[in-house]
DNA sequence: AAGAGGCCCTGATAGC
DNA sequence: TGCTATCAGGGCCTCT
Protein backbone atom coordinates (compact mmCIF):
# COMPACT_ATOMS: atom_id res chain seq x y z
CA UNK A 1 0.00 0.00 0.00
CA UNK A 2 2.64 2.90 1.42
CA UNK A 3 5.22 3.52 -0.93
CA UNK A 4 7.84 5.90 -0.25
CA UNK A 5 6.13 9.26 -0.08
CA UNK A 6 3.85 7.55 1.86
CA UNK A 7 5.99 6.15 4.59
CA UNK A 8 7.90 9.32 4.04
CA UNK A 9 4.58 11.13 5.51
CA UNK A 10 3.95 8.95 8.65
CA UNK A 11 7.67 9.02 9.45
CA UNK A 12 7.33 13.02 9.74
CA UNK A 13 4.57 13.07 11.59
CA UNK A 14 5.96 10.12 14.26
CA UNK A 15 9.12 11.47 14.72
CA UNK A 16 7.73 14.79 15.68
CA UNK A 17 5.87 12.94 17.99
CA UNK A 18 7.64 10.45 19.55
CA UNK A 19 11.35 11.52 19.29
CA UNK A 20 13.24 11.51 22.96
CA UNK A 21 10.61 10.16 24.05
CA UNK A 22 11.04 6.93 26.01
CA UNK A 23 8.94 3.42 25.93
CA UNK A 24 7.40 2.29 28.93
CA UNK A 25 5.92 -1.22 27.32
CA UNK A 26 4.96 -2.47 24.28
CA UNK A 27 1.76 -4.92 24.24
CA UNK A 28 1.55 -7.13 21.17
CA UNK A 29 -1.79 -7.95 20.69
CA UNK A 30 -1.16 -9.93 17.34
CA UNK A 31 2.15 -11.61 16.54
CA UNK A 32 1.06 -12.53 13.45
CA UNK A 33 1.90 -10.44 10.39
CA UNK A 34 4.15 -10.93 7.68
CA UNK A 35 6.63 -12.48 9.92
CA UNK A 36 6.06 -13.23 13.35
CA UNK A 37 6.24 -9.88 15.71
CA UNK A 38 9.70 -10.55 17.47
CA UNK A 39 9.20 -12.65 20.62
CA UNK A 40 11.82 -9.97 21.92
CA UNK A 41 10.01 -7.00 20.72
CA UNK A 42 8.93 -5.75 24.23
CA UNK A 43 12.33 -5.85 25.43
CA UNK A 44 14.16 -4.66 23.12
CA UNK A 45 12.44 -1.43 23.08
CA UNK A 46 11.33 -1.34 26.49
CA UNK A 47 13.16 1.81 28.68
CA UNK A 48 14.76 3.19 24.79
CA UNK A 49 14.71 6.34 24.03
CA UNK A 50 13.51 7.05 20.44
CA UNK A 51 16.78 8.72 19.10
CA UNK A 52 15.28 9.41 16.04
CA UNK A 53 12.87 8.18 13.51
CA UNK A 54 14.29 7.65 9.94
CA UNK A 55 13.48 6.09 6.94
CA UNK A 56 14.74 3.71 3.88
CA UNK A 57 12.58 3.18 0.93
CA UNK A 58 9.59 2.12 2.61
CA UNK A 59 10.87 1.08 6.32
CA UNK A 60 10.32 3.15 8.83
CA UNK A 61 13.53 3.16 11.44
CA UNK A 62 12.69 3.63 15.23
CA UNK A 63 16.42 4.46 16.17
CA UNK A 64 16.88 3.53 19.63
CA UNK A 65 18.92 4.69 22.61
CA UNK A 66 20.80 1.04 22.77
CA UNK A 67 21.95 1.33 19.74
CA UNK A 68 19.75 -0.72 18.13
CA UNK A 69 16.86 -0.28 15.46
CA UNK A 70 13.37 -1.27 15.42
CA UNK A 71 12.35 -1.48 11.43
CA UNK A 72 8.43 -1.25 10.44
CA UNK A 73 7.18 -2.21 6.88
CA UNK A 74 3.56 -1.30 6.66
CA UNK A 75 3.17 -3.42 4.07
CA UNK A 76 -0.18 -2.99 1.50
CA UNK A 77 -2.64 -1.90 5.13
CA UNK A 78 -0.45 -0.98 7.41
CA UNK A 79 -1.30 1.87 9.11
CA UNK A 80 0.43 3.86 12.48
CA UNK A 81 -2.35 5.64 14.82
CA UNK A 82 -1.12 7.76 17.70
CA UNK A 83 -3.67 7.68 20.60
CA UNK A 84 -2.76 10.83 23.43
CA UNK A 85 -3.59 9.11 26.79
CA UNK A 86 -4.70 12.08 28.81
CA UNK A 87 -7.43 13.69 27.32
CA UNK A 88 -9.90 11.11 26.58
CA UNK A 89 -10.05 9.57 23.30
CA UNK A 90 -8.23 12.32 21.78
CA UNK A 91 -6.86 10.66 18.49
CA UNK A 92 -4.13 11.85 16.19
CA UNK A 93 -3.60 10.75 12.68
CA UNK A 94 -0.36 10.01 11.44
CA UNK A 95 -1.20 8.07 8.46
CA UNK A 96 -3.50 9.38 6.23
CA UNK A 97 -5.79 6.83 4.48
CA UNK A 98 -7.19 5.52 8.00
CA UNK A 99 -10.11 6.80 9.84
CA UNK A 100 -10.25 9.81 12.58
CA UNK A 101 -11.08 6.91 14.76
CA UNK A 102 -8.61 3.93 16.33
CA UNK A 103 -9.99 0.95 14.10
CA UNK A 104 -11.91 -1.88 16.28
CA UNK A 105 -9.78 -4.83 14.53
CA UNK A 106 -6.65 -5.68 13.53
CA UNK A 107 -4.48 -3.63 15.91
CA UNK A 108 -1.24 -5.98 16.33
CA UNK A 109 1.38 -3.34 18.04
CA UNK A 110 0.92 -0.96 20.96
CA UNK A 111 3.98 0.72 21.68
CA UNK A 112 3.50 2.95 24.98
CA UNK A 113 5.13 6.24 25.92
CA UNK A 114 4.30 8.54 29.14
CA UNK A 115 1.55 10.57 27.21
CA UNK A 116 0.82 8.79 23.94
CA UNK A 117 0.77 4.88 22.60
CA UNK A 118 1.60 4.18 19.03
CA UNK A 119 -0.63 1.68 17.26
CA UNK A 120 0.51 -0.30 14.15
CA UNK A 121 -2.94 -1.77 12.49
CA UNK A 122 -2.55 -3.87 9.75
CA UNK A 123 -5.69 -5.82 8.35
CA UNK A 124 -4.15 -7.94 5.84
CA UNK A 125 -1.17 -8.40 7.45
CA UNK A 126 1.90 -7.86 5.12
CA UNK A 127 3.74 -5.76 6.94
CA UNK A 128 6.29 -6.74 9.72
CA UNK A 129 8.32 -5.61 12.41
CA UNK A 130 12.27 -6.35 12.15
CA UNK A 131 14.47 -5.53 15.38
CA UNK A 132 18.80 -4.65 14.52
CA UNK A 133 21.26 -5.09 16.91
CA UNK A 134 23.26 -1.82 15.85
CA UNK A 135 24.51 0.46 12.64
CA UNK A 136 26.20 -2.09 11.32
CA UNK A 137 23.91 -4.86 10.56
CA UNK A 138 21.39 -2.12 9.88
CA UNK A 139 23.93 -0.78 6.58
CA UNK A 140 24.44 -5.28 6.36
CA UNK A 141 20.58 -5.42 6.04
CA UNK A 142 20.23 -2.34 3.62
CA UNK A 143 22.44 -3.74 1.18
CA UNK A 144 20.61 -5.54 -0.64
CA UNK A 145 18.43 -2.94 -1.54
CA UNK A 146 19.00 -0.71 -4.72
CA UNK A 147 19.50 3.11 -4.13
CA UNK A 148 16.71 5.25 -3.26
CA UNK A 149 15.77 7.42 -6.81
CA UNK A 150 16.93 10.07 -4.83
CA UNK A 151 20.64 8.96 -4.29
CA UNK A 152 23.78 10.09 -6.60
CA UNK A 153 24.23 6.37 -6.96
CA UNK A 154 20.99 6.27 -9.31
CA UNK A 155 22.34 7.57 -12.15
CA UNK A 156 23.19 6.99 -16.31
CA UNK A 157 25.74 4.36 -15.55
CA UNK A 158 24.20 2.22 -13.08
CA UNK A 159 20.53 2.06 -15.13
CA UNK A 160 23.06 1.16 -17.66
CA UNK A 161 24.85 -1.52 -16.13
CA UNK A 162 21.72 -3.06 -14.56
CA UNK A 163 19.47 -2.85 -17.77
CA UNK A 164 21.94 -3.71 -20.41
CA UNK A 165 20.90 -6.54 -22.39
CA UNK A 166 17.69 -7.35 -20.01
CA UNK A 167 14.38 -8.70 -21.53
CA UNK A 168 12.45 -7.42 -18.44
CA UNK A 169 9.81 -5.05 -18.82
CA UNK A 170 10.53 -1.55 -17.18
CA UNK A 171 8.02 -1.51 -15.17
CA UNK A 172 9.43 -4.47 -13.51
CA UNK A 173 12.51 -3.00 -12.87
CA UNK A 174 10.96 -0.15 -11.19
CA UNK A 175 9.03 -2.66 -9.04
CA UNK A 176 12.59 -4.38 -8.08
CA UNK A 177 13.74 -3.30 -4.66
CA UNK A 178 16.73 -4.75 -5.64
CA UNK A 179 17.57 -2.37 -8.75
CA UNK A 180 15.56 0.76 -6.74
CA UNK A 181 13.93 1.10 -3.80
CA UNK A 182 10.58 2.98 -2.38
CA UNK A 183 8.58 2.47 -5.68
CA UNK A 184 5.62 0.91 -5.73
CA UNK A 185 2.27 0.10 -8.39
CA UNK A 186 1.27 3.25 -8.13
CA UNK A 187 3.89 5.70 -8.69
CA UNK A 188 5.81 2.75 -11.40
CA UNK A 189 3.21 3.58 -13.59
CA UNK A 190 3.31 7.88 -13.02
CA UNK A 191 7.09 7.97 -13.47
CA UNK A 192 6.71 5.81 -17.09
CA UNK A 193 4.22 8.48 -17.86
CA UNK A 194 6.44 11.39 -17.56
CA UNK A 195 8.89 9.63 -18.93
CA UNK A 196 6.89 8.39 -22.41
CA UNK A 197 8.32 4.54 -21.86
CA UNK A 198 5.61 2.05 -22.24
CA UNK A 199 5.49 0.09 -18.93
CA UNK A 200 5.73 -3.14 -21.22
CA UNK A 201 9.21 -1.81 -22.82
CA UNK A 202 11.87 -4.50 -23.03
CA UNK A 203 14.42 -2.66 -20.68
CA UNK A 204 17.78 -3.70 -22.72
CA UNK A 205 16.17 -1.53 -25.65
CA UNK A 206 16.20 1.43 -23.58
CA UNK A 207 18.02 4.39 -24.70
CA UNK A 208 20.65 6.92 -22.81
CA UNK A 209 17.74 8.96 -22.89
CA UNK A 210 15.17 7.04 -21.33
CA UNK A 211 17.68 6.51 -18.55
CA UNK A 212 17.69 10.42 -18.14
CA UNK A 213 14.40 10.55 -18.19
CA UNK A 214 13.65 8.02 -15.55
CA UNK A 215 16.13 8.90 -13.09
CA UNK A 216 14.34 12.43 -13.27
CA UNK A 217 10.99 11.73 -13.02
CA UNK A 218 11.33 9.37 -10.57
CA UNK A 219 12.62 12.37 -8.04
CA UNK A 220 10.38 14.97 -9.06
CA UNK A 221 7.24 12.45 -9.27
CA UNK A 222 8.13 10.87 -5.49
CA UNK A 223 9.07 14.37 -4.71
CA UNK A 224 5.83 15.86 -5.88
CA UNK A 225 3.80 13.57 -3.76
CA UNK A 226 5.75 13.73 -0.25
CA UNK A 227 4.95 17.65 -1.05
CA UNK A 228 1.44 16.45 -1.53
CA UNK A 229 1.16 14.86 1.80
CA UNK A 230 1.21 11.36 0.12
CA UNK A 231 -1.56 9.46 -2.25
CA UNK A 232 -4.52 8.45 -0.85
CA UNK A 233 -6.86 6.30 -2.76
CA UNK A 234 -9.36 4.58 -0.35
CA UNK A 235 -10.90 5.77 2.53
CA UNK A 236 -12.20 8.90 0.90
CA UNK A 237 -14.54 9.48 2.91
CA UNK A 238 -14.11 8.99 6.45
CA UNK A 239 -10.59 10.60 7.13
CA UNK A 240 -11.01 13.81 8.53
CA UNK A 241 -7.85 16.66 7.29
CA UNK A 242 -5.05 14.15 7.31
CA UNK A 243 -5.15 12.68 3.55
CA UNK A 244 -2.88 13.07 1.19
CA UNK A 245 -3.51 15.07 -1.66
CA UNK A 246 -1.20 13.49 -4.55
CA UNK A 247 -3.88 11.67 -5.79
CA UNK A 248 -5.52 14.44 -7.28
CA UNK A 249 -1.96 14.54 -9.77
CA UNK A 250 -2.49 10.94 -11.07
CA UNK A 251 -2.01 11.27 -14.77
CA UNK A 252 -2.50 7.73 -15.57
CA UNK A 253 -3.09 5.06 -12.21
CA UNK A 254 -6.58 4.48 -11.70
CA UNK A 255 -7.68 6.61 -14.93
CA UNK A 256 -8.88 3.67 -17.41
CA UNK A 257 -10.37 4.46 -20.02
CA UNK A 258 -10.04 8.48 -19.68
CA UNK A 259 -8.51 10.83 -21.97
CA UNK A 260 -4.86 10.86 -21.63
CA UNK A 261 -3.52 14.29 -19.55
CA UNK A 262 -0.78 15.21 -21.72
CA UNK A 263 -0.95 18.14 -23.90
CA UNK A 264 -2.14 17.19 -27.45
CA UNK A 265 -2.91 13.85 -26.98
CA UNK A 266 -5.75 11.95 -28.11
CA UNK A 267 -5.22 8.42 -26.80
CA UNK A 268 -7.08 6.37 -23.85
CA UNK A 269 -5.34 5.47 -20.67
CA UNK A 270 -5.45 1.61 -20.72
CA UNK A 271 -5.16 -0.89 -17.50
CA UNK A 272 -3.16 -4.36 -18.27
CA UNK A 273 -2.18 -6.56 -15.79
CA UNK A 274 1.65 -6.86 -15.71
CA UNK A 275 2.84 -9.98 -13.53
CA UNK A 276 -0.71 -9.47 -11.59
CA UNK A 277 -0.34 -5.81 -10.98
CA UNK A 278 -2.59 -3.67 -12.33
CA UNK A 279 -0.24 -1.07 -14.90
CA UNK A 280 -2.26 1.86 -16.18
CA UNK A 281 -0.54 3.43 -19.20
CA UNK A 282 -1.24 5.61 -22.68
CA UNK A 283 -0.22 3.55 -25.36
CA UNK A 284 -0.47 6.79 -27.85
CA UNK A 285 2.00 8.80 -26.57
CA UNK A 286 4.30 6.18 -24.17
CA UNK A 287 6.37 3.89 -26.76
C1' DA B 1 20.27 -17.35 -13.74
C1' DA B 2 16.68 -14.46 -15.01
C1' DG B 3 12.06 -13.93 -15.03
C1' DA B 4 7.12 -15.23 -14.50
C1' DG B 5 3.66 -16.51 -11.40
C1' DG B 6 1.71 -18.14 -6.93
C1' DC B 7 0.84 -16.97 -2.54
C1' DC B 8 0.36 -14.82 2.14
C1' DC B 9 -4.43 -12.06 4.27
C1' DT B 10 -8.80 -9.27 5.02
C1' DG B 11 -12.07 -6.01 3.36
C1' DA B 12 -14.51 -3.17 -0.01
C1' DT B 13 -17.15 -3.18 -3.90
C1' DA B 14 -19.48 -4.89 -8.10
C1' DG B 15 -22.58 -7.96 -10.23
C1' DC B 16 -26.15 -11.21 -10.07
C1' DT C 1 -30.59 -8.83 1.23
C1' DG C 2 -27.17 -11.97 0.37
C1' DC C 3 -24.31 -14.63 -2.18
C1' DT C 4 -19.85 -14.97 -5.15
C1' DA C 5 -16.09 -13.03 -7.67
C1' DT C 6 -12.66 -9.66 -8.19
C1' DC C 7 -9.40 -6.53 -6.80
C1' DA C 8 -6.26 -3.76 -3.60
C1' DG C 9 -0.69 0.65 -2.82
C1' DG C 10 4.17 -5.46 -1.19
C1' DG C 11 7.42 -8.76 -1.54
C1' DC C 12 9.11 -13.54 -0.67
C1' DC C 13 9.36 -18.12 -2.55
C1' DT C 14 9.26 -21.64 -6.11
C1' DC C 15 9.41 -23.30 -10.53
C1' DT C 16 10.98 -23.32 -15.22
Amino acid sequence: MPELPEVEIVRLSLNKKIKQKKVKKVLIRNKNLRFRVPPNLSNFLKNQKIVKVNRFSKYIILQLSNKGYCLIHLGMSGTIHLILKNKKNFFTNTSFYNSPVLPKKHNHIEIIFKDLKVVYNDPRRFGFFKLIKNSAKLRQFFSYYGPEPFSKTFNISYLKSKLNNKSKNIKNYLLDQKFVSGIGNIYTSEILFHSKINPQKESGKLKKKDYKKIIYYSKKVLNKAIKKGGSSIRDFKNTSGNKGGFQKEFKVYDRVGLNCKRFKCKGIIKKKNITNRSTFFCDNCQK
